[in-house]
DNA sequence: CCGTACTGTAATTTTATTTTGTACAGTTTA
DNA sequence: TAAACTGTACAAAATAAAATTACAGTACGG
């Protein structure tokens, strides 16, 4: 699994985080610690669902577009990554005789899909202003 | 992550679905289509575990050593991948004055660690004989 | 007590995926 | 019209996963 969903949770929490909630790819690449070109392809993917805007040119970047108390980090999962806890390997020969050579698959995929599912509903228990927190109060008693 | 625990259920639902329940790995190894090395590794940690026994020598091989109907599929991916689901890239730099880059990879392991309980928790719904059930139906089914 | 058919395990190679880096066209505004 | 951005594509590097190979150890059957 890739890790865009992190990389756009930290994103959010960080426009969050600063005062007039806007930052520039590259800015923000250097908070995340990766490069901008990988964090306009997620802030790209966030701005489709409406999570942010963007303005190019001269003063452009990213600017929070929700209310970080109302978008939970489920959502953001659900835009990012939905589909990312599938595992591309296949088990098992689809033209293999034995019911089990072809069909644990299709079973598998089925049980992944829903269990990926219990997955995203954990993650909509917090929201992004609930993750600012918790990091800003870790900062403090640790 | 890697395809660990589609390999052991698979095998798993395999030994429950022959007569005997048992199994060299190489027979396991061509029903599943992977190498039977592959499958030993796997099945040596079920056998850690107990859900198999394993003979070495001649006329060796696996056997389940637990009953199917009991046995559920969260159980299995606790031994086999518990941890798998946790992204190994690294956010932020714990070295940055700004709590949000430094604290965010600790508060994301944190979520990633519940969200697999949940992702668990689900899994325990279902036991080896209740995908074996699955696999057989859908093969009169489809 | 030797040969055969297995498991256990480690090392290596191959393949696939993820991340990074680079480049440049398009956009906005001063 | 130059400067400072985003959008996007492609290539390179790094990492992870899977397959392959090899061989020591074990157990049975003659």
């Amino acid at each position: 699994m890739t890790s865009d969903f992190t990389i756009a949770v930290h994103s959010l929490v960080y426009l969050a985080y600063l005062p007039g909630n806007r930052a520039s790819s590259e800015a923000i690449a250097h908070n995340v610690a990766t490069n901008p070109a990988r964090i306009r392809k997620v802030m790209g993917a966030l701005r489709n669902e409406g999570f942010v805007k963007t303005r190019e040119g001269i003063h452009g970047g990213y600017m929070l577009a929700v209310n970080p108390e109302l978008v939970t980090i489920g959502q953001v999962y659900e835009t990012i990554s939905r589909g990312a806890l599938q595992p591309k390997w296949q088990t098992g020969d689809p033209d293999h005789g034995c019911p089990v050579s072809s069909n644990t698959q299709n079973v598998m995929d089925c049980i992944f899909q829903e269990a990926e599912s219990s997955y995203a509903a954990f993650l909509h228990q917090y929201t992004v202003a609930d993750v600012l927190e918790k990091i800003e109060n870790r900062h403090q008693t640790v």
